[in-house]
RNA sequence: GGCCCCGUCGUCUAGCCCGGUCCAGGACGCCAGGUUCUCAUCCUGGUAACAGGGGUUCAAAUCCCCUCGGGGUCACCA
């Protein structure tokens, strides 16, 4: 049978990366076998879901590369897909579930409640409702429902027994029954709880496994005896563990930042949050660690993952984000990093109509880029930038500060010059070579640049001694990337530009 | 506190089901060295763990029991 397994989050907040883990879990189990995901919005609780947490769900979703096969944005045979929108298929079962006597109205007051919960936590008990309502006889029930009385609607749980299920993650898991009470089913016919829409729509929308969080496991049990109660078939569970902050606690926004929506703007790629989530409790069980999405689908396998929790480690995030960066293709990350350098001002864009010859007829919007400093720049060059720093950056923003000398106009005294034991006629001639050599380059290439450039150092006995100065001159800056591919990538004028205010100051 | 779950380097993990090949392997981090004009990358090496205690066995990280530790959950939230 084909495999149907969902995400359903509930539009209360961001989407948190403990969620998203369950998520992209989900979404390579079903891959796997060819199954299908199913996104469902789990928005009962009317006070607290907003639209614009379901509008940033979905995004992130999206960045991730999770698709769904069905969901509120998608066509599907199982929809709506939003909770909200399937109040009568609830109000539906309640009915059953009261005519059948497996639940019942309770009125009793939550000043009652509170009371009674007290009572049993001073016993050192675990608070439970204690059935009060149950008793009712059927006549004054009605009397009570007619005349209008407040209520909420309760599932009769006894006593005796047990609820056994096996979960796919930890084994069997057993609960006593007579620690589960009567819990609250809707708060009226109209107003579901999340146990109850929950376990009904786990089988109305056919689903075949429940994968989520190990903080539901308790919710679990209620929800097998709802659809005992309803004659449902039972769903096959699995609870992962949680995702840990460094104490070992839960991860929350107190420790930092848990939502997706932070990471990318933190600049992380969305492959390497995924590869990282991945790990977090999973492994291929040899030593590899980097993987796309497209080879998690055909290796994941939910038998390999942890009952534990894990940490989420930061550092480690950066190490894998790294090497997604190194692996990706260098118009793509061109694009990435425009938008760091256009906010920290390094760049400025500027649109202007392009207007195709008149027989073609069209217009489009070009975009083309002046430096801080003033000078023109083409996202070739960006392209040619992001290809020099992919192995010298871990997160995307750090562009800014590995590569700002490209943007704005520098700084370089003789100290900064200086190679070693240098003079400054040393320094002189070694700029006025530099000047004259990429001067005479015919074709302006990398490999022309490289070649002639190169030839000269090899020149001196100590390369240092001709490459230090070009590249300071050239940056401004102790570090750097290769004075090759600045020159290259600066521009004939604006390498020699430099390198001759570079010689002013001597 | 009740119930449920978990416990291998600081962290992520392999090994555990099917005891010996494990004085426990890989990765991040950290430290040292190499490559390089610099930095980064890369390469080499180092650091560091079977929670504790009992069993069972010729042999236990692996099986059993207890203890301890950590977490989750106890809503008319999800």
């Amino acid at each position: 049978m084909k495999k149907r397994v969902r995400f359903a989050p509930s539009p209360t907040g961001f989407l948190h990366v403990g969620s998203a883990k369950i998520a992209l879990i989900n979404y390579l189990f079903a891959s796997k076998s060819g199954g299908d995901f199913v996104l469902r919005i789990e928005d009962t609780d009317i006070e607290r879901s907003k639209q614009e947490y379901e509008e940033s769900i979905l995004e992130s979703l999206d960045w991730l590369g999770l698709e769904y096969d069905e969901g509120p944005d998608k066509k599907g045979n199982f929809g709506p897909y939003r909770q909200s929108k399937r109040l009568e298929i609830y109000e539906k079962y309640i009915k059953k579930l009261i005519e059948t006597g497996a639940a019942y109205p309770c009125f009793c007051s939550e000043e009652e409640l509170k009371k009674e919960k007290e009572k049993c936590v001073e016993k050192g008990e675990a608070p439970k409702y204690s059935g009060k309502c149950r008793k009712i006889s059927d006549q004054k029930r009605r009397e009570k429902l007619k005349k209008g009385d407040d209520y909420v609607i309760r599932m009769k749980v006894d006593d005796e027994g047990e609820i056994k299920f096996e979960d796919m993650i930890r084994g069997e898991v057993v609960f006593d029954k007579k620690e589960i009470g009567d819990f609250v089913l809707a708060k009226n016919k109209k107003k579901p709880l999340y146990n109850l829409a929950c376990a009904i729509d786990d089988h109305e929308m056919k689903m075949s496994h429940v994968i989520r969080g190990e903080d539901h496991i308790s919710n679990t049990p209620k929800q097998i005896l709802i659809q005992k109660a309803l004659g449902f078939d039972q769903v096959k569970y699995g609870h992962l563990p949680l995702i840990l902050a460094s104490d070992k606690s839960k991860l929350s926004k107190r420790h930092g930042a848990v939502a997706v929506s932070e990471y990318k703007k933190q600049g992380f790629l969305p492959e390497a949050l995924v590869n990282f989530l991945v790990l977090l409790g999973w492994s291929p069980g040899d030593d590899r660690e980097f993987f796309t999405i497209e080879e998690l689908k055909k290796e994941f396998s939910i038998d390999r993952c942890k009952k534990s929790g894990a940490v989420f480690n930061k550092k480690k995030l950066e190490y894998i984000n790294s090497l997604h960066i190194k692996e990706a293709r260098p118009e793509r990350l061109a694009k990435l990093l425009v938008t760091y350098l256009i906010q920290e001002d390094l760049l400025n864009p500027k649109q202007s109509l392009e207007e195709y010859p008149p027989a073609m007829g069209a217009k489009g919007l070009k975009t083309s880029y002046k430096t801080k400093d003033g000078r023109d720049f083409s996202f070739d060059q960006i392209i040619g930038i992001a290809k020099e720093h992919q192995d010298r950056i871990k997160t995307l923003p750090e562009i800014t500060e590995v590569a700002d000398y490209f943007f704005e106009t520098i700084e370089a005294d003789f100290s900064l010059l200086q190679w070693k034991d240098m003079t400054e006629d040393e320094v002189a001639d070694c700029i006025d070579k530099s000047i004259n050599i990429l001067s005479d380059i015919k074709t302006w290439d990398k490999k022309q640049v490289s070649k002639s450039l190169l030839e000269k150092a090899n020149e001196y006995g100590d390369r240092g001694r001709f490459l230090w100065p070009l590249r300071a001159a050239l940056t401004g800056r102790k570090n750097s990337a290769g004075p090759f591919e600045v020159a290259y990538l600066l521009g004939r004028g604006e390498a020699i530009k430099r390198l001759k205010q570079a010689k002013e100051i001597l």
